[in-house]
DNA sequence: TGTACATCAGTGAACGCGCGTTCACTGATGTAC
DNA sequence: TGTACATCAGTGAACGCGCGTTCACTGATGTAC
């Protein structure tokens, strides 16, 4: 039962559209191919008709779905740092793992993964920073990407304790206290555009933005 | 060959103290229990004896290392959030995994864990935040409480990021940026004792301190 | 204090399972004429 | 446009390996008398 060219590239696509979310869910190293295979819809048999192995399964995915996220937070408006800060540190954003940050996600795990799984989250890192800083808060250029830099690292830090605390009231402090922490330095110093700044109603209040 | 009570406690320690960096180094589900066994100069049929299973080893492995790295902050002064940043954020500490942070090197792959893992490293999270708070800037306890977990999910953030890219430049870069960025808040609010601030000579300077 | 016996810490072989990967097979697809 | 044949996408069984865990065994240790 050959398939056409066209189906077996819309198959591929499928299969990277599956791996990513179980990726991020249960981790690399707790989803197998055939579950991938299964969640595309097929048996793990044809699975080396796309890809080399596993690795190359996994550098795909995490370049493909980066790829994509990029172009949600560009029509969006989530290139915006203070925007993209409260929808990241939100509740809402750490009980969704699977459509969530996959350096948060799978951070430590793929320090440890292969080449091209590094290769991947470096090359998707580089585009968001990049993103960000466009909109930081800071009076030069190397200011502004300094800001995202650190702004983006702890949002990464924060959400994946928040994850991790089986406390849940010292998991809110967590977010909380990145966010404000974040919007503070954002409204300080001038932003380029104003917009990113309205998001931060009251900035030095204890209570958090939501 | 029975062994007396005292060598067997000492044994039980010897697996504890073998687990905890190799789990760091390559991950929980990177080391097989015979691997710790191994390290601990035993062969892994006697582990049964000591544990119920591999997930018992790991929650106390956890627990017992950041006991341990408690004890070495208070008599060592990194308690002190401004030292303890500069250290964390080190491409030294980065390169060292299997002695680094256990939420850095495992953060990701454990929110994924037992409820066991998960709690120990709960009350290793509390622990350190309530040690950090009382060297952290601001005004208010809760101030200062604020700030040690926004600078701590930081650091966290930044050194996985940083271990993550495979561009040395990038990975330099999310150091520098949050440590300055940290720096900077530690001084700009007065620190309650003042030798925390005096780490942070000119912590405005675009060169990062080491 | 000495003796007899039960206990049990550690050994190393073995079990059972899941996973990544391979392979023979099928039949639709693409192509050469 | 039609026909004959090679290709190859997907199937599902099978392979081989590593891992967590179990188990029979050994002999030193602890204990009851």
């Amino acid at each position: 039962m050959r398939n056409s060219q066209a189906v077996k590239e819309e198959n591929r696509r499928r299969i990277l559209q599956a791996a990513a979310p179980l990726f991020r869910e249960r981790g690399v190293q707790g989803v197998s191919v055939a579950d991938v295979m299964q969640e595309a819809g097929m048996t793990h048999g044809g699975f080396y008709r796309h890809f080399a192995d596993k690795d190359q399964l996994v550098a795909e995915a995490l370049a493909s779905s980066a790829e994509q996220r990029a172009h949600q937070r560009h029509e969006t408006g989530l290139g915006q740092l203070a925007a993209y800060a409260e929808a990241y540190l939100s509740p809402e954003h750490r009980e969704r793992r699977a459509e969530g940050c996959m350096f948060a996600a799978l951070g430590s795990e793929i320090v440890r993964g292969s080449d091209g799984a590094r290769h991947a989250m470096t090359e998707a890192m580089r585009k968001l920073v990049d993103a960000l800083s466009e909109t930081a808060a800071g009076r030069s250029a190397q200011e502004r990407r300094r800001a995202a830099l650190a702004s983006w690292s702890a949002m990464v830090g924060a959400l994946t304790l928040s994850r991790l605390s089986d406390d849940p009231e010292l998991a809110d402090e967590i977010l909380d206290a990145t966010l404000q922490s974040i919007l503070t330095r954002q409204v300080r110093k001038a932003p380029p555009t104003g917009s990113a700044a309205a998001h931060a109603s009251s900035p030095a209040s204890p209570n958090s933005p939501r």
